[in-house]
RNA sequence: GCCCCGAUAGCUCAAUUGGAUAGAGCAACGGCCUUCUAAGCCGUAGGUUCCAGGUUCGAGUCCUGGUCGGGGUGCCA
């Protein structure tokens, strides 16, 4: 049983005389931030007593006098305007602690209503690698789709994968110009991510000459009329205006954009120029942009060579992003990518206008919202679709197969007016039971602030990421063990394993410990510098926990079985007692708005009391054999929390580290 | 032009959505390993929560105006 469930429906009762609406009220009993004013309050009598025209602190008085808590707190406090003050008794901790002994759940009960929940998350494009943008939203969705299921919900996690695109047309254009068979047969995937890369390459360098005089002049052209601003003003005796100087920084902002934009453009330019090899390629596929194209439109069109091809590239493409996937511990139920839907883009097109909710303007086919300017296209003035019809189409078959009460989508901020179009579309449809709900999240950047990209301008390989991050727990695991008091305790292969699972938690957690709406930083001395509030923390915490187990010869299994009676005499047993008992309300905080840092601080602040514990109370040499039995079950209860806890992001533990 | 988001300690970030004295971690300083893993613990220092108004018992949080930054904005995804 959770504190915080029960605490509310006591104060239901007490409050049932005085407020027919109790829910509202019941949402501000929260933990104390003060440990002097209790373990939690309830902040609702000064809000009540505005709205009925009472003294807030007799309000406050009658409900709690109101209050049944026998058994359960001590009598509860009425302090400063209002506050209701509450301290939960102790024989109640142990009895809540000892009934989660023998519970798989660890006292946390499940929903009382199940609902079902579609997860939409990573969602990467088959053929180019994955790179550093994809972490957020694969370990995201993970982490709640994970939390989601223990709560009791039924979810469906969906990877809506990006198999349809231009960048097939290139991977099929590359195939037939540049391939080198013999890399190609020997690995598929890595040839035809060189293939992705060069034709990319080749038709940027194009592009970007026929860009070059366009953007030059456009520059010239910001930067005359920079100077008509300074003269107008100047003329005019304007120079102090507000506004005037507004619309000049403006100005000259844009100026160092196109700037900023013209050198990147020429340094791309020079790179291909100065390689002999892709300046001869590119001087030989001069309609390159043009013709990828022309094979993606085939292969939509249903061309049978180009058919063929993609179906000859898929499987390995997928086949390398399953391994990423399971060096990642992440699965998915469903993976309908872009080429599910394909069939079903024309029809859906033609109800959405029939029934219409969209219509035709300047030769496409969009959805107008008031207020909004630009509608959402749904199909583009030469016939092809977009990928707000794909997301249409999908949002159907998802509704269709499996009925859900909610959809969540995890994906980058940058989309949310395209969520919020399409959400607003779905509405029209008469989606309107259905909770849509984008999970956004920041950008992640790199340790200059801006976005995280290598020299070369391309987004930072996930694998290589991965890499790093391993190599450098292995050297922390290694020193660590090196300097163990009895010596060094772990095999060569154990220290890879150890290093393997620190550094996947260390770059998943950093990432889940981040308030998901702010922009990332990316830094490895910071994620991997294993302290503060990292997954590295909680799992040298666990590993501490079993440590002990082993020392002792303590079987836990036996330990539960036996449930031997619980004391919480010191403040370091009670604080880490009444923190175990709050995992529940650290998964529901977690659910309500989809924020996996509130179970991240959970199992910090978790973490943090057993560290306190350790160092104060000795387990296997404690007074006595029952003081000893006590601790050992409250060890074996952290260990278990944290296991689940990071269990539910994704995260694993070690037994040694 | 219009729309959305953000600004919190030197740095990276929290703050349970309006609650009591704004908290962590890095970095800095001081203490703690002959006792279960020092990847740890205890302590010190560090703040005009971007600015100016407003709403009320109470504002980092809500409202108005402004400054700075990011993003988006009919034929990419």
């Amino acid at each position: 049983m959770s504190i915080l469930p029960e605490l509310e429906r006591r104060f239901r009762r007490a409050l049932a005389p005085v407020e027919e609406d109790p829910d509202p009220l019941l949402a501000m009993i929260r933990r104390s931030q003060d440990p002097k004013f209790g373990d939690y309050q309830a902040n609702f009598a000064m809000a009540l007593g505005k709205k009925l025209g009472r003294d807030p602190r007799q309000l406050a008085a009658e409900v709690a006098g109101r209050l049944s808590v026998d058994g359960f707190c001590q009598p509860p406090e009425v302090a400063g305007p209002g506050f209701i003050n509450l301290r939960v008794r102790d024989d109640w901790i142990v009895d809540q602690l000892t009934a989660a002994i023998g519970d798989e759940r660890l006292g946390v009960p499940a929903a009382a209503e199940p609902k079902t929940y579609v997860v939409d998350f990573s969602a990467p494009n088959v053929a180019k690698p994955m790179h550093v943008g994809h972490i957020r939203s694969t370990s995201i969705g993970d982490a709640l789709a994970r939390t989601l299921r223990f709560a009791g919900h039924r979810v469906v996690t969906d990877n809506h994968i990006g198999d349809w695109g231009t960048q097939f047309g290139m991977i099929i254009y590359g195939y037939r110009n540049f391939c080198d068979g013999e890399a190609y047969g020997q690995n598929p995937v890595g040839e035809l991510s060189r293939l992705y890369q060069l034709v990319r390459r080749l038709i940027d360098y194009h592009a970007g000459k026929t860009r070059l005089a366009p953007l030059a002049e456009k520059l010239a052209g910001l930067e005359s009329r920079l100077a008509e601003m300074h003269a107008e003003a100047a003329a005019e005796g304007k120079t102090g205006d507000k506004r005037v100087k507004k619309a000049i920084h403006r100005q000259q902002k844009d100026i160092d954009e196109a700037r900023e934009e013209l050198g990147e453009l020429r340094a791309k330019l020079e790179a291909v120029e100065q390689d002999p090899e892709l300046s001869k390629l590119a001087a030989e596929h001069p309609r390159i942009g043009q013709s990828v194209l022309g094979e993606t439109s085939r292969l939509h069109a249903g061309d049978e060579e180009n058919r063929r091809l993609w179906r000859e590239f898929l499987p390995p493409c997928l086949a390398a992003l399953g391994a990423t996937y399971k060096r990642l511990g992440v699965a998915f139920d469903h993976t309908l990518g872009e080429s599910f839907y394909h069939q079903r883009l024309r029809p859906i097109v033609e109800e959405l206008i029939a029934a219409g909710i969209a219509r035709e303007s300047d030769g496409a086919v969009g959805i107008f919202f008031e207020g909004q300017d630009a509608p959402m296209l749904i199909r583009k003035k030469d016939g092809a679709f977009l990928y707000a019809t794909t997301d249409l189409a999908t949002l159907r078959y998802r509704v269709e197969a499996w009925q859900p009460d909610a959809i969540l989508y995890v994906v980058d901020f940058r989309q949310s007016l395209h969520f919020e179009n399409l959400f607003a579309a779905a509405r029209r449809m008469g989606y309107e039971r259905l909770e849509l709900k984008h999970v956004s999240f920041g950008t992640v950047l790199g340790e200059d602030g801006r976005p995280f990209k290598t020299r070369e301008g391309d987004a930072v390989g996930l694998e290589s990421l991965l890499d790093e991050a391993v190599a450098r727990a292995r050297k922390i695991v290694e020193e660590n063990d090196d300097a163990k008091p009895g010596g060094a305790e772990l095999s060569p292969s154990q220290r890879a394993r150890i290093a393997e699972t620190v550094g996947i938690a260390a770059l998943k957690y950093a990432d889940l410990s981040q308030n998901r709406d702010s922009d990332y930083v990316f830094s490895y001395d910071k994620m991997l510098a294993m302290n503060g509030n990292t997954a590295t923390y909680m799992q040298y915490a666990y590993a501490r926990v079993r440590s002990i187990f082993a020392k002792g010869g303590v079987d836990a299994e036996a330990l539960r079985a036996s449930r031997p009676p619980i004391f919480l005499n010191t403040p370091a047993e009670r604080d880490l007692a009444l923190e175990l008992l709050r995992f529940g309300e650290a998964v529901d905080y977690c659910l309500k708005d989809y924020r996996p840092n509130q179970l991240t601080s959970y199992l910090f602040e978790l973490a943090n009391c057993y560290s306190t514990f350790f160092e104060n109370c000795p387990v296997l040499k404690a007074e006595t054999p029952e003081l000893r039995q006590s601790r050992l079950v409250l060890c074996d209860l952290t260990a278990r929390t944290i296991q689940k806890g990071l269990g539910l992001l994704g995260i694993d533990v070690v037994e040694k580290m």
